[in-house]
DNA sequence: ATGGTCGCGCAGCGA
């Protein structure tokens, strides 16, 4: 099963590529960040023609989630489901597929460190922490899907001196997506390709794409079952280049089936 | 030169 991660910043902006995408690397199971779609606007029909179930939580004009599958698509859950009030953005999105529990996450940006939206990133995080304790089995096949907006080490920018001090790298986020990972789960890209310096994200400006200057902040987080049948782990940089990229690159990882 | 670009939607915010 081929298992990918795109932050498609915008859904209709970038249909055509990842048709085009998906054509090409023909992935079972897609994680999609930032449709930027309500959920009537969502092309499901696009992808059903394509051979891929649906699942998508939408707002509009900000954030959206869903997950494509050819390999079955059941269980859909939206959000946390922990009793309290429901997360008012649509960052979040469960569903079965091929025997594994997939989720697409869309972690809050953060902004600053120290704004209002950096406390709502941790407490986001501590959530989707509590999700797991509360509703899921580490022994499970599970793969936690998505932009994470967090840089889990300085292996993982471009230059660590360049962001002392800034979100995506500070102390309190890296501790709360490794308190997700205690859990029991593995980052799957990084145990495939231990090399430094592979990034998933690159700026739109000053053409830091070609300057290799990028953050890997895309993963895909495996349970240790799922994670031990991992075979291949990219980033697809082909689809950074050309006309209308995302500013993002699609994660892929193949896993064999159980 | 201390910015630089996108997307959304039509100003300016968010990333």
């Amino acid at each position: 099963m081929r298992i990918a991660t795109w932050n498609v910043n915008s859904l209709n902006a970038r249909l055509g590529r990842v048709e085009e995408w998906l054509a090409y690397a023909q992935p079972d199971v897609v994680c999609l960040q930032e449709t930027k779609l309500a959920d009537e606007a969502f092309p499901g029909l696009t992808f059903q023609a394509l051979g891929y179930d649906t699942a998508h939580v939408g707002e509009g004009r900000w954030n959206g989630v869903a997950i494509l599958s050819r390999v079955g698509l059941t269980d859909v859950e939206v959000g946390f489901g922990d009793g309290h009030a429901d997360d008012a953005e649509a960052r979040l999105v469960w569903a079965t597929c091929g025997g594994v529990r997939v989720a697409s996450a869309y972690v809050p940006n953060g902004r600053e460190v120290g704004h209002d939206h950096f406390r709502y990133k941790l407490d986001w995080l501590a959530r989707l922490r509590g999700h797991l304790e509360a509703r899921c089995d580490p022994a499970d096949d599970i793969a936690i899907c998505g932009d994470f907006n967090i840089a889990p080490t300085d292996d993982d920018v471009w230059d660590p001196t360049a962001f002392v001090g800034a979100t995506h790298v500070s102390e309190p986020e890296r501790a709360a997506l490794r308190s997700i990972v205690d859990w029991g789960l593995v980052d799957a890209f990084r145990v495939l390709q231990p090399e430094p310096r592979l990034y998933t994200w690159w700026d739109y400006r000053a053409g830091n794409f070609h300057k290799h200057k990028g953050m890997r902040i895309d993963l895909v987080l495996a349970s240790r079952s799922l994670a031990d049948r991992a075979s291949f782990a990219t980033i697809d940089r082909n689809a950074r280049k050309g006309k209308l990229p995302s500013d993002h690159a699609p994660l892929l990882v193949d896993v064999a089936d159980r």
